[in-house]
DNA sequence: TTGAAAGCGATACCAT
DNA sequence: ATGGTATCGCTTTCAA
């Protein structure tokens, strides 16, 4: 409760001026300030446990060394947050930190937690949400450097850089490694029809039965939804008649834990008599299924570095070119406005050679 | 990416100092400032969109209306999440805003997140588990005022007030719904042997059957793990045997996930031959698996609520009383360092009334 | 009714 | 080598 040390109580403690603090505190000692006085001013810094107030330090310098992220539903998300654990560990690593508003959902509170980040003159600011989706950017987030994670610009022209992952070939990798075990009649269980994930998913599962001279049939491919029990109603659709499939991909791992009920219930085996993979890799529940899900891992913390990373150098290029040039210039000298990060395919025990005949 | 306008350009453009333009915009202009003025003022204010720097008012007032969270492992957890999600609904409300630092599990980061914070000129600090735990309170929480939810001070003298959730009375609520339903030979599959949580459910499941008169089979009671599988091994054992419970209470809900499907597997029906409890009512698990899981709700929301409403009053009172009285007064007239919330029975689908013999 | 000035904590420039 | 001073944006007291 008692109030911390200031620089002031330092120079006084060490007989000298705040300047001579400032400087020796910075590193910029050497040159400036006699040894002597150094050593006495490191001394007292030492032990009246000083450190800078922040907000004074913010104040002055007019960067507060704070990023601004707004979540549509991180809190109750294994996937936002993974992806705001990864940014934060490389703003932690250049001596950033970030503050986190969510919108639970209501997007009609984009705005407002963007002017409350404003206000708080965050140095950046950062947009995820917790499945890839088009975003109607909050005006605020124009006045400062900005980045999206996991959506992207909803407008004519897009402005925004956003980092997204490559979901055409997650869908054909997963599709490729069923086909690698010799399976032929492959069912894909798609999320939502909401999702603008789900159509490049399935576009990706076309590509990989395409370049293995398989028709896709129309009664195979549908979407389902993203839970539970959308997952098992699907998979006993597909697996109660007579010619079933012998695997069944999903577009995410709650719909596999689903097939997999379904499977029990039916007495067939995953995966002997039956092959089944989840997407996502979600965390205490892909590794911890039996049998364990094979999936193709969402890469959620390097989408979150990536778009930090991003989002730093802007604000160190903005920092360089101190207020001329429109601000926007070194964004649109990058290469383009999307990062792409590709799926890694997990592979687990519920997917296995295709039964024999 | 330009600047935003400040208090002088207000008072610039309506023509006045900026000392008027603070005494109008902070609803203290009657009888300070002429009707006219004010007018010209807020009009002044509104065209130029302004809105008062955050961290000038934070340096200026010595309150940045930040409450700092430390979590262990918030990122990946809908537990941590909610507790947050209600902690921040209540700091909003009151016009505070809230950052999380992330320690993911690393107790050793645990003193350097609250520097961090403190540096920050936070107003208040909370710390926040995933899983009711005792905690080494970081010395620098003792500094302003701080709150404990789902942990408590891990120390001969508990120095910080704490929220937890009434865990003996939500294990025996659980049981008794079983009892109810008519249920005599009960299975309980605690999580992991190092949670505190564990006990203190087992005892109140010990308390139902007392109250009930019926005996414990020690082989009924055990401690599993938290995961799928963890709940799956442990219902093949119980199951297995000829004679089975009719009832498994589980303490978690992915415990129950394992269980179900452990059922599937064996051809007993949920709830026909076996009645399933969850423990949480884990998002997107306990409502969408099949059946949908009855459970016990953790009261995540409210106890962050209650937490920071908690926080939020300590700072109010040292506030008042200006530096005076050593500060932690206002904590000791308190009745005392413990709020414990009530759990919520929810009845879903995976409970039913004992099979027929 | 209004405006001038002090001060919150730190930095950086500019005299000394 | 050193310390005084302006400055960041705002609130508040005090004099006019």
């Amino acid at each position: 409760m008692q109030r911390k040390a200031t620089a002031l109580d330092v120079a006084k403690r060490a007989g000298v001026s705040r300047s001579a603090v400032s400087l020796v505190l910075n590193g910029r000692g050497d040159g400036n300030v006699a040894k002597e006085s150094q050593d006495r001013i490191r001394q007292a810094a030492a032990e009246l446990n000083y450190s800078p107030n922040a907000i004074a330090l913010s104040l002055r310098n007019q960067r507060t060394r704070v990023i601004g992220i707004v979540s549509d539903e991180v809190v109750v998300s294994p996937f936002d947050g993974n992806i705001i654990g990864g940014a934060d560990d490389v703003a932690r690593a250049h001596g950033f930190v970030t503050v986190v508003m969510d919108t639970e959902r209501d997007a009609s509170r984009d705005e407002s937690a963007v002017e409350t980040l404003l206000d708080r003159q965050v140095d950046g600011l950062m947009y995820v949400t917790v499945g890839l989706k088009p975003l109607d950017v909050p005006q605020g987030m124009l006045r400062v450097p900005s980045v999206l994670a996991n959506c992207f610009d909803n407008s004519p022209t897009p402005r925004l850089h956003h980092v997204i992952p490559d979901e055409v070939s997650g869908g054909r990798e997963a599709t490729e490694h069923l086909l690698q075990l010799g399976h032929r009649d492959i069912a894909f269980l798609a999320g939502a029809a909401t999702s603008p994930a789900v159509p490049l998913r399935i576009e990706g599962h076309r590509e990989a039965m395409a370049k293995a001279a398989i028709p896709v049939r129309d009664d195979r491919v549908f979407t389902a939804g993203w839970d539970i029990n959308d997952g098992f109603h699907g998979a006993m659709r597909l697996l109660s008649s007579t010619e079933r499939p012998t695997a069944i991909a999903c577009a995410n791992d709650r719909l596999a834990v689903g097939v997999a009920l379904a499977a029990a219930r039916l007495g067939l085996s995953v995966p002997h008599d039956l092959s089944v993979m989840g997407y996502d890799d979600e965390f205490r529940i892909a590794a911890t299924m039996v049998p364990a899900l094979t999936t193709m891992a969402l890469p959620l913390r390097e989408m979150g570095a990536a778009a930090m990373s991003m989002l730093l150098e802007q604000i160190e290029d903005a920092a360089q070119r101190p207020a001329a040039a429109g601000g926007r210039a070194g964004l649109a000298a990058n290469a383009g406005l999307e990062t792409m990060v590709s799926c890694r395919l997990v592979v687990r025990e519920s997917t296995g050679p295709v039964p024999a005949r």
